[in-house]
Parts: C-alpha cells; sequence; structure tokens
DNA sequence: CTTTGCATCTCGACT
DNA sequence: AGTCGAGGTGCAAAG
C-alpha cells in the first residue's frame, strides 16, 4: 500500500493517491477529497444500487467510479460509452463505512433519487483538483444549418424570404418562417442529420398549429430542411403535403479541409 | 515519479500505475494496457480535436480522460454527467508520441470520426483489467408500464381488451393496440415519465395511419398513458380527439417500500 | 421552478 | 448497415 498526500505540486495537482486501501483509509481520502472539492477515481469491486425516477440493482463487479466537485457521481463498466450506474450535478455526496465496508452515497431532490456503491473491495483511490475554464467550440449543430440559410435564403429555394427565427405558435416555436417567392407562409423545420418519421410529425404539428393560429385559408407551406430522409419519413411527408430539402449543417468544402 | 508493474493480485487487478509520467513512459504504459485490454484513466492537462458528425476544438485543461477495451473513450472535466468530448465503442485507441508530447488518437469508420487528446502535462496514468459479468437490473421502465396494462387491462378503462403489442402500422409500431367494450379499435402509447408534445405527435401519427392501414368508417380512439402530462400537450390531445389516462410504471407500494 | 426541443445524443431491437 | 423509438436520457434556453 502506498500513499501520497499534500504537497500540491504547481502547475499539476496530485492530491491524494492510495493504493489498495482499506476501507478505513477509502472512507477518509475520499470524504477529505470531496471536502477539498477534488475530482476522485475509484476502481473497486462494488454493487450498486439506485432508487429515483426508476430504481435498479446491479450485483458485483469491477468497476470505475468518478466523484465530481459538482456532485456528479458516474459509475462505469469495462464496456459502454454510458456509466451504468449515474448521479447527476448538484447531488451531496457521502464517502461513509458501514459495516466495515466503504459505501459512497448520493443523494438530491426534485427528483428525490438516492444512489448508494458498496465497496467490496478496493484497487485504487485517487484525488485531483482539475481546473478547466476552457469551453467547448462545437461546429455542425442546428443553428449553424440555421445561420446557412439566413445567409443564403436562396438554399432552400429561389425566393424564399426568412421573417422570423423561433416563432411562437400554439405547438411551440418554429425553426425559420418566412414566406416564399409567391407570398405564402412557409415553416421550415431544421435537423443537423437525417431525419426520421419524428421530425415529420413535428413539422406537422408547427403547420397545423399556424394554420390554426391565422386562421387562414391561406396556404401555409412546411419544408423540412436535413441532410437526408428515411423511406418512410418520406412517405409521411407526401401524405401530409409537405415538402423536403437536402441541405448539411456545414458546406463539404468546410466539413473536408478544416484547415485551410 | 513511482511505477509499479505487472504481477497482478489475485481478485484486484492492478496492472500500471505512474505518477508525474514523461510523455515517453505515458505513451509506453497507455500502449501497453490497451494492448492488454486494461481500462486506463489519465490525468492530465490537454487539448481535444474532434472530427466526425460534427467537429469540435477544445483548449488546454486539466481534464481525466477514460479509455476503455472496448474501445470507448470519454474526456471529462470537473463539471457535468456527459464527456466533453468522446469516441464510441469500437473505435480504434492509438497512443502515441509526437513533437515530444503523448497524443491519445481514437478513430472510426461509419461514420468516420477521429478524436485527437494532446497532452501537455501528465498527472498521473493508471490501468485495470476490469471484469463485469453483472448486468443492470432496473425497474420503472416503458416495458413494466405494457405490463402492468396486460396484467390488469381495466387500468386503462372498464372493459378494454389488449389484441397485440407493437402492432405495426405504416407510421411504426403501436405499443398496445386493442379493442374498447364497445368493440372500438383502440391504439394505446404509453410512456414511463410526464409527456409533452411529442408524444402526442407520436400518438397522432399512429392513430393517422391505422385509420389508413384499415381504410376503415369505424373510429379509431388514441389513448395516452402516463405519469401525468404538460399543458400544452393536454391541447393538443384535445384538438386531435385524443385521450389521456394517468398510469405510473410501477405502484406507489412497490415504489416506495421496495424491500418488503 | 417547469417546459420545450437539440444532441457528435447512446442504446437495443429488428429488418 | 440502416431504421426506429426508449432513456433514470442530459442539457440549455426561455417563461
Amino acid at each position: 500500500m502506498t500513499a501520497n498526500q499534500g504537497t500540491p505540486a504547481e502547475t499539476g495537482q496530485p492530491v491524494a493517491h492510495v493504493a489498495s486501501p482499506t476501507p478505513a483509509q477509502a472512507q477518509e481520502q475520499v470524504a477529505a477529497a470531496i471536502d477539498r472539492g477534488d475530482l476522485v477515481t475509484i476502481f473497486g469491486h462494488c454493487t450498486v444500487e439506485y432508487d429515483g425516477r426508476a430504481s435498479s440493482h446491479l450485483g458485483p463487479g469491477d468497476r470505475l467510479v468518478v466523484c465530481k466537485p459538482d456532485g456528479t457521481t458516474l459509475v462505469h463498466t469495462d464496456e459502454g460509452h454510458q456509466p451504468v450506474n449515474w448521479q447527476p450535478p448538484g447531488c451531496t455526496q457521502d464517502a461513509r463505512l458501514r459495516d466495515g465496508q466503504f459505501e459512497l452515497h448520493s443523494v438530491r431532490s426534485t427528483p428525490e433519487e438516492e444512489l448508494l456503491v458498496t465497496f467490496e473491495e478496493l484497487f485504487q483511490v485517487t484525488a485531483y483538483n482539475l481546473t478547466d475554464e476552457r469551453e467547448l467550440a462545437l461546429v455542425g449543430t442546428e443553428s449553424d444549418l440555421r445561420d446557412r440559410i439566413l445567409d443564403e435564403p436562396a438554399l432552400l429555394e429561389p425566393g424564399f424570404s426568412p421573417l422570423a427565427t423561433e416563432r411562437e405558435t400554439s405547438a411551440g416555436a418554429v425553426d425559420i418562417f418566412g414566406e416564399d417567392e409567391r407570398g405564402r407562409r412557409v415553416v421550415v423545420e431544421l435537423k443537423r442529420r437525417r431525419v426520421g418519421p419524428d421530425a415529420v410529425g413535428q413539422l406537422t404539428r408547427y403547420v397545423d398549429a399556424l394554420q390554426r393560429d391565422l386562421h387562414a385559408d391561406a396556404e401555409v407551406r412546411g419544408i423540412l430542411v436535413a441532410p437526408s430522409v428515411t423511406d418512410r419519413a418520406r412517405e409521411l411527408l407526401a401524405e401530409k403535403g409537405l415538402e423536403f430539402v437536402a441541405l448539411e449543417p456545414e458546406t463539404d468544402a468546410v466539413a473536408d479541409e478544416p484547415t485551410e
């Protein structure tokens, strides 16, 4: 067993590391780390109980548990992008001893939720004080697709004029609301990737609502804008008399050659 | 700097741990761990580039990087449930040296995606061989709600008779298809939690499709089953002549007193 | 606080 | 491999 504690380095911030700790050592280290606002990783053999929006039981197994200073807890197995169990940010953490075992208990309210990780065996406890000011710069989102059309409305169709974004209807906000070259109202629904039936349902709701809201005899066109459509979605569009325009969030040039 | 390597213990499987490694040491340790099929955690100061379905840039910051033996990569900051960057299972990992820096590179195809984590500074590299056979037992899902109604159809309404689950229509599969006491067709859409407008759109699509498919003059009822509805969803239901039944996936007794 | 819809959603099931 | 819908979805913006 090794324990390096205190004496943080100048930039890297090693705060605590214990290999093969006893339950009492783990409890002490984790409780102190949470107190300091460190990010903690725990390798160990554990069981997990969850109760809240649903409830779950997970039998014994080797897992990696991550506790973040914002109250997040993640339980990761050796597989999958998603944690097998978790608790969201804002939860209250408690590292405790119970019947000689180290337990990690996390609670929140609204909604009431509870996570209990019980360790039968501990391989390693580590804590670092991480700081990260930088924000992620992400390109290729739906809002990029919107900006593309607002910059060049003819990409949708010649003569199209955007009048508003996020225009409210009784069924929710429309991505782009505008007029075609003949002065007809146009509802545009944007999707950053290939669309299925759900997107058609969404567009349908907006078009129906706008027809209603304007109590107009005038036609309201509905256009779905996305890179592509599934067959079923195309059928549904046809049934509803709605239209589709193929368009990507980014130009191919930008997508393929980002560094020019 | 400390390095404990090899000689796995009998049940816990400490395989590699290095504090404040040099880039070359990190590359060596991580490459070997990936080779062995270990789960790797890396604490360090890094930048992250992603390009694929979208693309992103993340400037320097302290982060925890997790590499799983199934090809998953997760980049976690000190905040949030979700990783700030990631790569899904099935990717090919490469731990390499470039210009004297340790880089973690992950690639996949269909779709083509690439993640590059470049470490300016390394705090710790750890690898454990985790095994986890146990599956999560989750209660309170939509399928629990379905079973509840199939067990006791009167919970939906007196005289209701389920005829099929996952019944196919031209718009997709209906959760429960049945008949009411007067012999009318009933489409039931289930949601495990409070529903919004999207669920109404879904039910609407199914009811419309079934009307069409049966080319029947006969009325088709649509019933949304969930714990509760939002106001807008209720309005949309009324407009479409659809119905709502309040029902939870689990009985309160079970939800509140699981161990009796 | 709730509502609403996006997301590199992920995941499983089915074709 | 593509389609489809569930999810303890998480998340941010807006009311």
